[in-house]
DNA sequence: CGCGACGTTGATTTGCCTCAACGATTGTGG
DNA sequence: CCACAATCGTTGAGGCAAATCAACGTCGCG
């Protein structure tokens, strides 16, 4: 919990009263590997936040295989938004890599935090920009490199998960098959 | 400058201080088919909203291909996110598809109306949460969907630009050949 | 140990791209 | 008012990057 106050801190002051708030309605788990905390078909509106250990989100298409949405490491936040503002029905789910530790806010209780405390709404605000660039950025790689572009591309914007996450999990993040990436790393490592 | 001001009422209700304050910063251009709002390379940091007619946003690579990030139309807002937010110079350009009517607000200036009054920040916040589902989507399209189901699904999302919109364009935003969209076209319309 | 999960490697297939040529349409200048 | 060039869409032939399918090695763990 002080990992959130502390996160929010570093960029904008915060009072008591939004600290008590805060804390009341926010859920601390620990998880261990491979647990869902948030699964497809769910009518659960919740915002997760990371303070340790390492999640992802995806999503599973008719033929079963997995597509990976976003990967989460500590002070990131990883939700649904597609459930949160367009769905009734989740159709993504969220699953943790390692034994983490996070916590789960209901929508409609980050909804009065925004309501009652306007420097946190322009904290907020602030950060989705960053994200939308992000998520252009990433409809950008995906529009206009080859395989061995994108994997590069990632290893270079994200070292800290390439050490951590499965090559199969990558791959589905970046719409190649395993098979296809483990080619590329050892063309890689000969060079 | 009326047609923002209308769109944002919708939502939530605004004084008449906003309002002046919204009409000193705001410019309203006449473009016409083609022209170029802001170029690659460009250093502006800038806004747009569409008052009438139709843009879009697009990348071009280092072979010349261009790739359309975003079409957008009336009341919507195009903006090049990755300059805004992460990069100095501009990688994008913003170019106009027909004779339209919009509004440019610089990066600073909208800065101000944020800080100034919290109630747009909010209404912008959940824009802002809308477009990051819509980005997620498309993120999961490129990664799920083969050429012809994602046209599929685009002319079921957005049947308005497909009328509008030439094909080779809208291929640029699919990420496939305009070759290749032409076949799927025909194809379709044999069924 | 033995099983399951993961990565690798090879052979083959395929969806889409590339390249090239050709209509249709629109705009333009003589 | 008509050649013409430019732009866009279409169609065909061929090629290639990556997927698929299949088999096997390895590691960690109950």
């Amino acid at each position: 919990m002080n990992d959130l106050l502390d996160y929010i801190k570093n960029s904008i002051s915060i009072s008591d009263e939004f600290q008590d708030m805060l804390r009341a309605i926010t859920v601390e788990k620990n998880v261990v590997k491979g647990e869902i905390i948030l699964s497809e078909d769910s009518t659960k509106k919740e915002h997760v936040f990371v303070i340790s250990g390492c999640l992802r989100s995806f999503y599973k298409a008719d033929n079963g295989k997995e597509h990976t949405l976003q990967f989460a490491i500590k002070n990131w936040w990883i939700s649904d938004y597609i459930t949160l503002y367009t769905a009734d029905r989740s159709v993504m789910s969220i699953e943790s890599l390692s034994h983490s530790k996070i916590l789960v806010i209901g929508k409609d209780n980050l909804d009065k935090i925004y309501k009652e405390y306007p420097q946190f709404e322009a904290f907020q605000r602030k950060n989705f920009e960053r994200r939308i660039s992000t998520l252009q950025k990433r409809i950008l790689s995906l529009l206009t490199l080859t395989a061995a572009e994108k994997y590069d591309r990632f290893v270079n914007d994200y070292p800290v998960f390439e050490k951590v996450i499965p090559n199969y999990q990558i791959a589905s993040y970046l719409g190649i098959t395993p098979e296809s990436l483990s080619r590329i790393r050892k063309e890689r490592a000969t060079s």
